[in-house]
DNA sequence: CTTGTGTCCTGTAGGC
DNA sequence: TGCCTACAGGACACAA
């Protein structure tokens, strides 16, 4: 699933493929995907503006266009934005922008959970409030011990689902938390009140340390990630924990186990997370 | 405010 | 081979 290193790869390569780019017009496939506002002004301020800037913030990607709006892509668990040379779409194609080169920019979302927005500038609809309520991202320097540590010192639940937390750790989803959470030496089920100062602090570093590997490694495709040439990232060879659910840990050799609650798997080491 | 649970959505994997 | 069910999970609504 995009994660914000995923998210930050089809970022990159879009600023060097789209920038500049005129849209001419738009198709929206599936009209559920247009979350705001409704699809008629969604096409009517899109229509014949140009692609200034390609932002990410947390797991969002937003283009800015000429005419002071912003387009908000959130890719959920499958979506993928896809720069195809010609206007053939796909199955999965929910939204199509169709450029003045011939190209097409593609929203592509086979479960189609994943949303598109069109904002004005300093806008801030209801629909869209996780994107006005980051907290700071993994990355950032402001991410540091302190930081973490007031946002979840007082926290009774599982540190696992407060670093799925969108407004405590911007970009973080479960692929990355269950890695960091390895890398730490923490299992994903520890209360987050009883992390002690040493365990926050190697937490932060973890998080740190996979997202920027993950970045390099330009994400982890499992199932559906794809970047926006349709190829895949690379991280998906170098996880510990993350979908290697009864194979030997690599540090240890004992066997990765699954827990499961707020709706999701968390893998972990029984041997090396305390 | 905090925590936990159910829901959306649909392709895929596993069982028989 | 084919049918059926369970499962994957990010964000959010909602209940307690």
């Amino acid at each position: 699933m995009p994660e914000l290193p995923e998210v930050e790869t089809i970022k990159k390569e879009l600023s060097s493929r789209i920038i500049g780019s005129q849209i001419v017009s738009v198709k929206v496939l599936r009209k559920d995907v247009i979350a705001y506002p409704d699809i008629r002004k969604f096409v009517k301020f899109i229509k014949s503006t140009k692609i200034i800037g390609v932002i990410r913030q947390g797991k969002y990607l937003l283009f800015r266009l000429n005419n002071h709006y912003l387009i908000v892509f959130h890719l959920r668990l499958s979506g993928s934005i896809i720069v195809s040379p010609n206007r053939a779409r796909s199955k999965y194609s929910r939204t199509i922008f169709y450029l003045r080169d011939g190209r097409t920019i593609q929203f592509i979302e086979p479960r189609a959970l994943g949303r598109v927005y069109l904002i004005k500038e300093g806008e801030k609809p209801q629909q869209l409030k996780g994107l006005f309520n980051l907290g700071f991202e993994p990355i950032s320097e402001y991410f540091n011990f302190n930081y973490l540590s007031k946002n979840i010192k007082r926290r009774k639940a599982r540190i696992k689902s407060l670093l799925l937390d969108q407004s405590i750790a911007a970009g973080v989803g479960n692929i990355y938390s269950d890695e960091a959470l390895f890398t730490a030496g923490i299992r994903p089920t520890r209360r987050a009140s009883s992390l002690s100062q040493d365990e926050i602090s190697r937490l932060v570093r973890a998080l740190k340390k996979v997202i920027r590997a993950g970045i390099k490694n330009l994400g982890t495709s499992v199932r559906d990630y794809y970047r926006t040439d349709g190829r895949t990232g690379n991280f998906q060879n170098l996880l510990s924990v993350y979908g290697r659910e009864d194979e030997k840990c690599y540090r240890c050799n004992k066997k990765i186990k699954i827990v499961k609650f707020g709706n999701r798997g968390s893998r972990y080491c029984p041997k090396c997370q305390k």
